[in-house]
DNA sequence: ATATGAACATACTACCGAGTATGTTGTCAA
DNA sequence: TTGACAACATACTCGGTAGTATGTTCATAT
């Protein structure tokens, strides 16, 4: 129990910086972030944060990877049931929204992740830590893609492209970390008609007939 | 004529530095790079670019304003056709899209002056610069609200919220400064091919029939 | 009780990058 | 030819920031 508490309290401790690492990655990105600007958000120094993480780039990292890490945990309950294709894409496109809404300031930073790597605007060391993060985004988008495949042999979607289409489908669930935020006063129900919106787009976009969209 | 290659020399020049400044922003983003960078990538020295911008931040929203100069360029001739609103929206989101496309390292200056204005991430000074051109750029997404609106109204769209919609519809057509990259041997058809497939893409998601989309 | 180490804070260093001050060169005007 | 100015280059300043080195405190183990 002892151990327990001890850990519980590192775990804690580095949750923390890594929430309020991302709230202040997604404001500013991660150039225009400084260490200061974290340690002054978490009431503390930055002692605090070096004392976790080697890096300023090691604690951007465990942002991504935490970040992507959440989407794998949303998805994987949906993509093991045993669906149709087109429903299952629809279910996982639902969730992937839902979750860009939620954690919006960790999938800032995911996304700022990706564009470095795309962008190749790294040191080498950065390089390398990204490396392992990108296939692992790979692996979720093949996922996706997946689903998209198998529903268009069932003659579910029509699209030219995989790739193309896949980066378009990404494109529309992903876009809320861009636009939304947060109304006052806004309910579940609220955000799960959002979420509507945003998959029903995004199928109609792929193909999908209007009497599976509504 | 030789006032005339005079303005010629600075015009040139001043495009210069834009051009280039605008390929260092769209590899670093703006925060990460540096005038000298931008020297450097001129074969050049700071001082030539501080002798045509007072700071980094004029510079950079001198990018921003010739990006959207762009795309009200390309858009304008569009919008003065005599057509039905769901044939000339089409026709816009083309010319759109394939601006994005064939600028692409201007019109990533554009999101991301948009994104600092959102999330607010500037000076003082930054943000009065910015505020005139988000301004224009509120205009310019007007241009293809009111073809949204007139649409729905005619029955050819099928949307519930307007602002929604029209944000998941810049997000796909925009989306080529973000996975867009040259082919070797790519020509104007392939290119067209592409615009092709992202504007069938918005349409659709947009509710457009599919006798229509194609 | 005390030693030890985790979890920080404090106080530095070193560098980088924006902005400035001051040359230097060529061109044109009178 | 010379003076004036545009269009740069060179050589600085100076503030901010990543990273480090060194305390300090508190809990736990023995």
């Amino acid at each position: 129990m002892a151990a327990n508490a001890g850990e519980m309290t590192i775990d804690t401790s580095h949750m923390d910086i890594l929430s309020v690492a991302a709230d202040c990655f997604e404001k500013s990105g991660f150039a225009a972030t400084s260490i200061d600007d974290v340690a002054r958000k978490l009431g503390a120094t930055k002692g605090r944060i070096y004392h976790h993480f080697p890096s300023k780039t090691d604690l951007f990292v465990a942002v991504v990877r935490r970040g992507m890490a959440m989407c794998y945990e949303v998805i994987e309950p949906v993509r093991q049931l045993d669906l149709p294709p087109l429903q299952k894409l629809s279910r996982m496109a639902a969730a992937h929204a839902k979750l860009m809404i939620e954690t919006k300031h960790f999938q800032r930073s995911v996304w700022e992740g990706v564009e470095m790597h795309r962008r190749a605007a790294m040191t080498p060391d950065q390089r390398e830590a990204l490396e392992e993060l990108l296939k692992t985004r790979e692996g979720y988008s093949a996922l996706f893609r997946r689903e998209l495949t198998a529903a268009r042999d069932n003659g579910d979607l029509d699209f030219e492209n995989l790739s193309v289409t896949n980066q378009l489908m990404f494109m529309a669930l992903n876009s809320p970390i861009f636009w939304y935020s947060p109304r006052p006063g806004e309910t579940e129900t609220d955000i799960n008609r959002l979420v509507g919106q945003i998959v029903q787009f995004a199928l109609r976009g792929l193909g999908a007939s209007k009497e599976f969209t509504g």
